[in-house]
DNA sequence: GTAGGGATACACT
DNA sequence: GTGTATCCCTACT
């Protein structure tokens, strides 16, 4: 599911602001088999949402100051989500650009808390459907002309050998350039 | 390189 | 109930 999510289109619409941006990286997260998602340990409340039937938005608080945005995969009962960690801009730069007080298109998404602000996404989306009116994801037809780039998750301690992270290559708009982590 | 920040989980009383 | 280590990070120096 991971890869797939590549090239499409994350939409959100916010007190009339329409914004959105094509996905360009993402992390697998499984259920009870991976020690680095928030569902190994079982059902909270904090992440109930992944334990919910497909195509929802898990979006979770994290490091006293970021929202991150999952997509739930699994069918209802079974943990899975992939975490979108970064998009090129496409709708709404203005808006994205005030959010995030940035003004490089490089600098509004890339990366899973700098996206969400752009798109004005919070607590109140955690549980959303993602095929809703104003928050949804759209296939526009696009096609990457390469390949998905697997390579292991950014921040994680937990199996990192886990090559669970895709990313389009080469796109200027990916987390984390020039850090190693 | 590191400060900042809040939620969470788990070990303890 | 309290203490504390950790966390799917970002912005600054």
């Amino acid at each position: 599911m991971a890869p797939e999510l590549l090239g499409k289109i994350l939409f959100h619409k916010r007190r009339g602001v329409e914004t959105s941006g094509r996905i360009v990286e993402v992390e697998a997260y499984l259920g009870d088999e991976d020690p680095a998602s928030h569902a190994y340990r079982g059902p909270t409340s904090r992440n109930q949402v992944m334990f919910g039937p497909p195509g929802f938005a898990y979006v979770y608080f994290t490091y006293g100051s970021h929202f991150c945005v999952n997509v739930v995969t699994e069918k209802e009962g079974r943990a899975g989500a992939v975490l979108i960690r970064a998009l090129e801009p496409l709708q709404g730069m203005t808006a994205q650009k005030r959010r995030r007080r940035r003004q490089k298109l490089t600098d509004l998404a890339s990366g899973p808390g700098k996206l969400t602000q752009a798109l004005g996404i919070g607590r109140k989306e955690n549980g959303l459907d993602l095929s809703g009116k104003d928050l949804f994801l759209e296939d526009d037809g696009f096609e990457c002309n390469t390949k998905p780039r697997r390579t292991p998750r950014i921040g994680i301690r937990q199996a990192r050998s886990k090559l669970y992270r895709f990313v389009v290559k080469d796109s200027p708009y990916l987390s984390m350039k020039g850090k190693l982590r």
